[in-house]
DNA sequence: GATGAATGAGCATTCATTCAT
DNA sequence: CATGAATGAATGCTCATTCAT
């Protein structure tokens, strides 16, 4: 079937990018890991570029869909910025592989990932703004929020992807949620 | 002189490898930019990937001494861990391309910078020790409070480098600092 | 309609072969101009050469076709001669298309080209003998009396083809014929 | 020695550009013919196309010398039209490999192969003039004398590169010579 | 007759590396 | 120490052709 062939082909690219990088990755070594002729590839994706950019989309997508059902579901400050957190470490656990590829090398460039970042940007804004006028979360330009938010779980990751974090995984969920709320909580919170 | 042309290499080096990345740069490319020959290249560095590795080493070494300088000169646990994190910042900010090439792509796997790695873990764990024992810092796992501490400013300098980061800097690295200390400092504290 | 289909091929491949040559068409060039798929060029045609091949031979047979009417009606030596290099610039300024192809690039050489042109070459032998006996033609070996007739001609359509040539089509056509007798014609004439 | 690889690969592809043609001759071709590495070939000519441009001029080049000696030498109106198709038949007959290069298949579109042909013609307007106002040469468009003059000789040559044309050498020479005279030469002359 | 997904041999080109000068 | 011509394995990609539907 078609599908299945094209996802053979996005699971084969996966396992070599994170194995060896995109660049150092050939086309020869998908279409060997994936069972896929050179001319299939070409034919569902227009070259190993495009894979690498497809498949960067779709991990993104998918990183995202949890991101902003938290947004949707939670209604109060402290258990969305923990809930985003969470969701942060809980994905990248089970979802290392493609985790590993979201995180680890540059993002290809395009249009299509600037933009779904930015969207996630500005819904996260527009998520924040009630809190922070109600006086729960602290007033700084948002660039800040985020890193402080985002940052710690996102280097816990990396760390953990390369096999150097040993912290039980409830504990890190726990205690990086903690830290993100009490770094952004106000005092009177 | 010897020196200068070594140096013009690494130079034309990490222009190139943060233009293009590692991978697509090509010895050609260093040749161009550094005005070496190729010959001179292999002479002094074994060849591509021992030249990416040595510049690594180099501008790692830099950063840790800023960071080992800090653990040497503050006593104290808010000033300590507050000055990593300013010192994070403003390395970043002082050094953007040698900063692009170290936060970027993947480091090189080399014992050299695994172990160098390991030593400033060491060292920040030693430092810690004394103000967790007194109850100025929570007690975490070191990887967490690694992760807290350092995770918001090296999210923010990514950003940075590439541009989409806008808050003033001097704002940035106050309340960066702030953040860190909010979210490792005991409650008592 | 599969007779339209077949026509829209070779339409497509004329245009394609006379802009980019055939060894540099593709057959998706092809598909793509004609609307038909590679099953259906397949079908029509055993393949590119195959279809390049046809494609050269309905063209010669055309041109020749006209060549051959000129011999058969013309009686007279003058007339016949400056009709053969009429009809050439005639037929090239009507079919600059078909042209084109039929006087850049290589030739196929396949038999039944190869069958054409001797054919045509005995019969253009057969209609000047009569004239060479009666002493209006000078005598000369049949390849070099056909160069000089038909050399100009060609000459100057392959330049008109390319756009360099500007002279008005009425004045060439005149023109060519006249040299072609006045080189082939006895002095007596 | 830098200047025989260089021409060991122009005879090379020479050989073969003639054989199977420029499209159809591999990079790999013109490398087992030369005895050259693929990448000695890259580093002398910039690749395949380069190096077909690079072959095309040089011959062009040699066959124009020839023909503009004729025209610095000759100052007699029939001599120096019989002298250029002497030389064109005479050319092709000592560079049989050569000229088939430069007759047959669609000649490079560079500016170079333009500029060179453009000042050929413009010599030869440049010496025809006076002959022409002396009355001694048909006023014809130059387009026109150019094609009746070398027409022949070229449509010719063709022929008897292909190996039909079997008329004795001397014998063609002297009567495409003849014929082009007679075709241009005013009928006072 | 028509379709287009799949195939894989074949190609142009790149590039790290060597080595004679 | 420096140079750059030469090497050739490796790579991304094209394209004619097949064949199941």
């Amino acid at each position: 079937m078609t599908t299945d062939r094209r996802q053979e082909i996005l699971d084969a690219a996966l396992r070599s990018f994170n194995e060896k990088g995109v660049a150092a990755t050939t086309v020869d070594d998908v279409r060997r890991l994936s069972g896929a002729s050179v001319g299939s590839l070409y034919h569902h994706f227009g070259g190993k570029d495009e894979l690498a950019e497809e498949l960067y989309l779709e991990i993104l997508r998918d990183y995202q869909r949890g991101f902003l059902a938290v947004l949707g579901r939670e209604r109060d400050a402290e258990r969305g910025i923990k809930g985003i957190v969470r969701h942060h470490v809980r994905w990248v656990r089970r979802n290392p592989e493609r985790a590993r590829y979201l995180l680890r090398g540059r993002p290809p460039g395009s249009d299509a990932v600037r933009d779904l970042n930015r969207e996630l940007f500005r819904a996260t804004a527009a998520w924040l703004e009630p809190h922070v006028e109600a006086g729960r979360v602290r007033r700084l330009p948002l660039d800040l929020t985020y890193a402080i938010m985002a940052g710690p779980a996102q280097e816990y990751s990396r760390h953990w992807l390369e096999g150097r974090m040993r912290s039980p995984a409830r504990e890190a969920e726990r205690e990086l949620a903690e830290a993100a709320w009490r770094a952004l909580a106000t005092d009177g919170g």
